[in-house]
RNA sequence: GGACGUGUAGCUCAGAGGCAGAGCAGUCGGCUGUUAACCGUCAGGUCGAGAUUUCAAAAUUCUCCAUGUCCGCCA
């Protein structure tokens, strides 16, 4: 037989559906990328409707010898037949092909790959193929799963999903550097009196910028709605190089009415939980790929180097133990009475009124405690503006929620409500009123007690996957210096 | 922004002054139950770039370029 149309009678189906529920003896039609081509004889083919491959079986006599050598690395085809009961061992269902079509073919000589482990660096060069490998269309999944997760608790909870601006012109939210938003030209911008660029003349009328947070945003809506929650693209123009840091990252940021800092901690962990659970119940052959991986890496590791738990025995463990919860006063003693501060194996000191240092967090997470950590209480000079003011005037109620391998993944607090209160700090920290009166007036109007957080997203994907990189988890990273695809 | 590391075949890497190497991928041939298939065959190189020391440099030294890890800033 050559090359032969597929019958547009049958439909395709996807290789979950079959994997999960197919009927032995059943035709069907099935559209995919190969993975693996065996023996002259068994292909491995993959639709990302699953982790798993659908294994084909080739009688290599009934096709052309041209069709079959197009069949490479990568090639997507299409392919009829009858499913059956696998013979061989590695898998249930078999396909053995009747009709075979090239969609899409893949050059051997020119498509510089082949089915082995890659590091992570390079298949971020090579967009097409990084999402095809076992791991990233694991990763993508996942992530894709933990977005929905998000959205449904927060839904099923009666939650509103709040939509808060990407360019703003507010730049006194303190949450870091910002990437400027104009239509004006760099070279031969106006300029005023004073010689500066006139952003009165831009695109807005004013100097802009991309968000760097939806908070103060939100606490308008929890001061209407309740409850809210945004979910969207966040841009930071720092110049961070490290496996935890993006330029342009998803942030998940609730704020809620009537709440203070312990529900505030309440929702924390059991949102996290919620996600991890989620994963652990609908995606257990992506993380246990994952796990498996994980495990591989390890074995060629020093011992020291290794992380005390696998992937799954580390979910299940978040899970299934509350969080600890201590006080940043309680922290700094924690650490400075420690064994290895003691005998000086920590780079930096650690006095009251400094900020923990990573190597202090993680002490904390993965050695006194192994498991999450949320600090709450942090001294108010370390903090942001809008942070509650605790009763002791040294601390301001807000609080780090840490997981192990990564630190920080949620930043929150209660919100100063007191009109007087939130004035004076912001004198203190030379932030203008009339930058702000806005979020000023939700305080003269109708104000009240609230409370919410922000969640790194890609940070919230890198713990339950299980990556050590966050550029690994996110399709297209930007960082700095990089901005490709 | 700071510190340190790495650039050798398409990919992953070895080579530590004396002929440019291996595994996988690719080519060609073989193989009807494979699971990163296997066996044989052939081909594949400006050793990141430019200088420097030397009879001799992939290797020493210097500069630049690219890239990674850790720290800082944070989510």
């Amino acid at each position: 037989m050559d090359t032969i149309k597929t019958d547009q009678q049958v439909r395709r189906t996807e290789i979950k559906s079959i994997l999960e529920s197919g009927e032995v003896g059943a035709t069907v039609l099935v559209k995919g990328w190969v993975r693996a081509f065996r023996a002259n004889r068994f292909i491995a083919l993959n639709d990302g409707s699953t982790f798993n491959n659908l294994q084909i079986v080739v009688d290599f006599e009934n096709f052309d010898e041209e069709l079959l050598k197009s069949i490479s690395f990568h090639s997507c085809i299409s392919i009829k037949g009858q499913l059956l009961e696998s013979q061989g061992k590695g898998q249930k269902y078999e396909i053995l092909a009747e009709e075979i079509e090239l969609l899409g073919g893949s050059n051997p000589d020119d498509y510089k790959l082949q089915p082995k482990k890659q590091t992570m660096e390079y298949l971020r060069e090579q967009a097409h193929f990084r999402m095809r490998t076992n791991t990233f269309s694991a990763v993508f999944r996942i992530r894709h799963a933990v977005a929905f997760a998000i959205n449904k608790y927060f839904h099923d909870r009666g939650y509103y999903y709040l939509h808060t601006p990407i360019i703003t012109g507010s730049d006194a939210e303190g949450a870091g550097e910002m990437f400027r938003v104009t239509t004006l030209e760099p070279n031969g911008a106006p300029l005023n009196e004073a010689g500066e660029v006139d952003y009165q003349q831009d695109f807005f009328g004013k100097a802009t910028n991309l968000t760097v947070s939806g908070q103060l945003q939100a606490e308008i809506g929890a001061l209407a709605l309740g409850k809210v929650y945004t979910f969207g693209p966040t841009f930071r123009a720092e110049n961070s190089n490290t496996s935890r840091h993006l330029a342009e990252f998803w942030m998940i940021e609730p704020e809620v009415a009537f709440a203070d800092i312990y529900d505030d901690m309440d929702l924390a962990e059991d949102f996290s939980k919620y996600l991890i659970n989620f994963i652990l119940e609908n995606y257990p052959d992506d993380l246990a790929f994952l796990d498996k991986r994980i495990q591989d890496m390890e074995k060629q590791m020093k011992k020291e180097d290794r992380r005390p738990m696998g992937l799954l025995d580390t979910l299940r463990f978040v899970v299934e133990n509350d969080f600890e919860r201590i006080t940043y006063t309680e922290a700094v003693n924690l650490v400075r009475n420690s064994k290895p501060y003691k005998k000086g194996r920590f780079k930096f000191e650690l006095e009251w009124g400094m900020d923990l240092q990573s190597e202090h967090e993680r002490w904390l997470v993965e050695k006194k405690f192994m498991k999450p950590v949320i600090v709450r209480d942090y001294p108010k000079d370390i903090k942001a503006f809008y942070m509650r003011m605790n009763e002791d005037d040294k601390t301001v109620a807000a609080m780090d929620v840490l997981f192990p391998g990564i630190g920080e993944v949620i930043g929150g607090s209660q919100r100063e409500e007191r009109l007087d209160v939130l004035k004076a700090r912001m004198a203190q920290m030379d932030i203008h009123e009339d930058e702000l009166d806005w979020y000023l007036d939700l305080r003269k109007f109708g104000g009240c007690p609230h409370a919410g957080f922000g969640l790194g997203f890609e940070r919230m994907v890198l713990f339950i996957t299980g990556m050590s990189n966050i550029r690994d988890v996110i399709a297209f990273p930007r960082t700095p210096g990089n901005a490709e695809f």
